[in-house]
This record gives structure tokens, C-alpha cells and sequence, in this order.
DNA sequence: GTGATTGTTGCAAAAATTGGCAATAAGAGG
DNA sequence: CCTCTTATTGCCAATTTTTGCAACAATCAC
């Protein structure tokens, strides 16, 4: 509760939804992790810290957050779907079809998209986090 | 069987798949129903023609297709998965966060993207069929 | 603080998705 | 056409995710 970037309890409340235990728990989860984190591995550590919470009240509450911007999704296409709370300067990701590998990028890298697309269709993206898919440099050239 | 664009059963078969009555039944109902269509849309089809396909077949043909680039997958975020044989020349879409409008775009619109991603981390940018949130034209200004 | 209102939770059942496995059948070779 | 190899299927069970609902508790008005 004290790494918080924003006012989560604020927003949630402004929404019209209430802040409980359950819900606090699950963003301090996030922030603890950091980085792409599964809701496996949330509802474990749940599991250590309050082991009444329920998981399908981890399933609701990450839709939630995800809904209200609070927390963005991925899906690596491994099967898996990660969560991520959400910065103030959004981020997206380029993963490699050969490898693998994944490499953060920053959002300025799809802006000159964003205003082509806005000058063609007055379509105004405001995206949080994509997964571009591609060959990256290392699988790009061969290694000789 | 008659209206594929691309020669699918080379394509499996290259890829040391094998070309069977299901697959085949699932790509034709993928090519009539022509845009967006989900897994429960193709299974209900299935039934008609021959009762005895088994819906985890449909999952793992539909996952195949997707591995080897035959079909495109979608998830417009209504919690249901959408799937859609690959053109020549891929599409995106643009869909609305006020009024969840969808809209199609030409796979140019994201070269300038590809581009500058390009140039800054030597990434080769190659997506398939992207989904880009944001606010439609309509719904941006207020209707006077 | 007390009580009323109503969003939220845990639980259990339902539904969706995945995985193991023996029977089947596609494809290759003769 | 027949035989062999092995990828694929249908079936069933396991697992994951969603949903309905009564008990609970966060919030608000007083
Ligand atoms: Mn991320
Ligand atoms: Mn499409
Ligand atoms: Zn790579
Ligand atoms: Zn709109």
C-alpha cells in the first residue's frame, strides 16, 4: 500500500466500487512483482498471506482492474495471461516468433502509427500494451 | 473446399500434418462464415454436418491453424475468441473503448510503426492481425 | 457510533479448456 | 491393393475459468 503510483483507492471508489482486503491484497501482489506476473502465481501468494481468499475472487478483481486501467494484460501466447499494473507512461512489448524473446519498448515507438492512423481514419488509438510479434535481431541475421 | 485462397492441405501437409475430414470441415466453416468466428460457432456448425466431431478436435485444429499462419486469432476483449482464416494481405482492427465499434484496417496503416521499430531496436515487426484500442471518430466528438 | 443500503466475497456448481490414451485412419512404400 | 508407420481422433478425466447466490462487510446518512 505505500508503492503505489497512483490513487487506486480513489479510483475505485470514484467508479462506484468499494475497496476491500481482498482487492488491496492483489495490488500490493502486483506491485511486489513488478513485472509480468501470472494470476497462478498472485493467487499463491495470496494463499500464504490469507488463505480464505478465494480464486475466482482473483479472477473478478483482475478484470476489474484491467477495465478500469488500473492494471493491463498480456498474452505472450504461451497460454499463459500475465498482469501488470498499469504506469503512467504506458509501455509495449516485441516478442520474437524465433526465439522467443521479449524486449520492452517505450510508447513513443508507436506514435507516428498512432497519428497515421488518426490523419486516415479519425480514429484517435490509445493503446496499453501491445505484444508485437515478430524476428529480432539476433534470430534475424544468422549467426555466423 | 472450393473456396480457399491458399493451398491448405500443401501447407499441412509440407508441414508433416495430416489432411483429415475435420480439419478440412472446419477450415470450409471458417471460409463461409467469412469474418470473426468463434470456436462455439464453428463447433455448432460441426454438428450439423457430422455429429461425431469432438469439440476438443476443434480446439486443437483451430490452435494448429493458428501455429502454422493459416488462421488469424482475435480476443476483441468480450472474453470470447475470435478466429479467421489469414489473408494474403493482413488486416487489422481498430475497436472503440466508448461504443466497442470495430473497424478494419489495411495492414500499410501499421508499416510506418513497423518502420521506426525497425530503425530504434532492429526489430522486424511482422503482426498478423492486431487489435487497437482507442476512441472512433463518432465517439470523440459529442454528438451536438 | 448505529443502522440501512448494496457491492463483494466465498462457496459450490456449471461451463470451458486442456491432457492422456487406445482405437483409428492418413500417408508412404512396395 | 496391401502393409506399415505414426499422426490424429473421440472419449474420458483433469484442470481451469466462469457464474449464481446467500452471507458478509464497505460505505453512507444520521
Ligand atoms: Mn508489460
Ligand atoms: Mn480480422
Ligand atoms: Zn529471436
Ligand atoms: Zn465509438
Amino acid at each position: 500500500m505505500s508503492h503505489y503510483t497512483r490513487d487506486f483507492e480513489g479510483i475505485l471508489r470514484a467508479a462506484g466500487y468499494r475497496v476491500t482486503p481482498q482487492r488491496i491484497q492483489i495490488l500490493d501482489a502486483l506491485c511486489d512483482e513488478g513485472g509480468h506476473t501470472s494470476l497462478a502465481a498472485i493467487y499463491l501468494r495470496l494463499q500464504r498471506i490469507d488463505p480464505t481468499i478465494d480464486k475466482s475472487t482473483v479472477y473478478r478483481a483482475l478484470k476489474l482492474f484491467v477495465t478500469l486501467g488500473l492494471v493491463v494484460s498480456a498474452d505472450n501466447g504461451d497460454g499463459e495471461v500475465y498482469y501488470e499494473i498499469a504506469r503512467v507512461q504506458p509501455h509495449h512489448h516485441l516478442v520474437c516468433r524465433q526465439c522467443g524473446q521479449q524486449q520492452e519498448i517505450d510508447h513513443d515507438a508507436i506514435q507516428l502509427m498512432a497519428e497515421a492512423i488518426y490523419q486516415q481514419y479519425g480514429f484517435q488509438v490509445n493503446t496499453d500494451h501491445l505484444m508485437l510479434n515478430g524476428i529480432c535481431a539476433g534470430c534475424r541475421l544468422p549467426h555466423q
